[in-house]
DNA sequence: TCACCTTGTGCAACTAGTTGCATAAACCGT
DNA sequence: ACGGTTTATGCAACTAGTTGCACAAGGTGA
């Protein structure tokens, strides 16, 4: 039950229309929490349904036509209560580790190279991060906002640097390995 | 598509009944895949009727009898392609930063006690994986499985240090700010 | 021996997210 | 005025995961 929150959260950054959103999903916000089109236009339905958020009245409402979207006073009022609500953390789900933990049983044959290739995509990431902090956060600001928001920023610059030690040491392991087929041979 | 995989695994580790597979997935293996015990037995099921897995002969299968299953041939295959196969990473959702991005737009109110509740059941979850590290993993052994599998648990410590961190950070934080109600005033 | 608890298996319905495609207007060159 | 691309909205079907409940067998104490 997030994504009518993350919606709630970009449009009172500033309201849009569904393919803004879109946009907005795949960089920012997309960045821990994506979401396709169609979600997103489904879940706009249910929230104008539930009158938490209304179409700006500008233009007359056509298919193909620009639709912007603000939130109502139900829906910060939501949002409010949702973001203070106690909530259990979800369980990880991660697909890697689990190919690795696979691994010790069937053998690491061609699991290496998509190991490389994770780790270039999340020292890419890293660096998208880091361009951002720079550009957005230089030191000396400090409002509430731009505080919490340069939290949740450390957050994703903190996980990709995880992300690309733990590999980077992965394939140092990997390296020293016997090295391909099964560990537990039949 | 990664419980089939998961499920895989775990039979090849050790062949299990539908509850023995539960209990695993809520100790070693739900650290970084989950499942609840109606997703394992349905997934049973499909695995046998594709002939990856089949239930081991020794007692005649009745409703709340226990039925044991073991990995074929072809399942180990099939594991073995999938564990070698390239894969995206999937994209993450993570509900506190969301929350906290959100706390930039309608305050902070309430947001703090979980931010200290959840910073407590991550040193709890840091805790059991260094008591698991100190008990399974001691120095000096470097079977190539042993290795794979402290890579494994190596993550899951370091993921929960981040998590310590950044929260014992956005606790300071918050101890800092103004407190309270909306950050963008009506 | 009967009521109750634990262990073990399983169905059905629901929620959330993904994939593939349809449609319509606007803009753009020819 | 026409055909092609881009922008924008949306439906339908599917996959994966969650929740709530049902049912059977075996053990345990009253």
């Amino acid at each position: 039950m997030s994504l009518p929150h993350a919606i709630l959260t970009a449009l009172l950054e500033k309201p849009s229309s569904g393919l803004e959103l879109t946009r907005r999903f795949d960089r920012s916000i997309g960045y821990f929490w994506s979401a396709t089109h169609q979600q997103i236009y489904r879940e706009l339905g249910k929230l104008e349904a539930d009158g938490l958020i209304r179409a700006l009245p500008s233009e007359q409402p056509a298919r193909g036509q620009k639709k912007s979207h603000e939130v109502l006073p139900a829906g910060r009022a939501e949002l409010a209560r949702w973001t203070a609500a106690s909530q259990d953390p979800k369980p990880h789900r991660d697909t890697l580790l689990l190919r690795l933990r696979a691994a010790a049983v069937v053998g690491t044959a061609g699991l290496e190279a998509d190991l490389r290739r994770h780790l270039q995509l999340h020292e890419r990431q890293l660096a998208e991060y880091q361009e951002i902090e720079q550009r957005d956060f230089p030191p000396g600001r400090d409002g509430t906002e731009d505080r919490l928001r340069h939290l949740v920023l450390r957050a994703g610059i903190d996980l990709e640097t995880f992300w690309t030690q733990w590999l980077s040491r992965a394939l140092a392991e990997f390296a020293e390995l016997p090295d391909g087929e099964p560990t537990t041979p039949a």
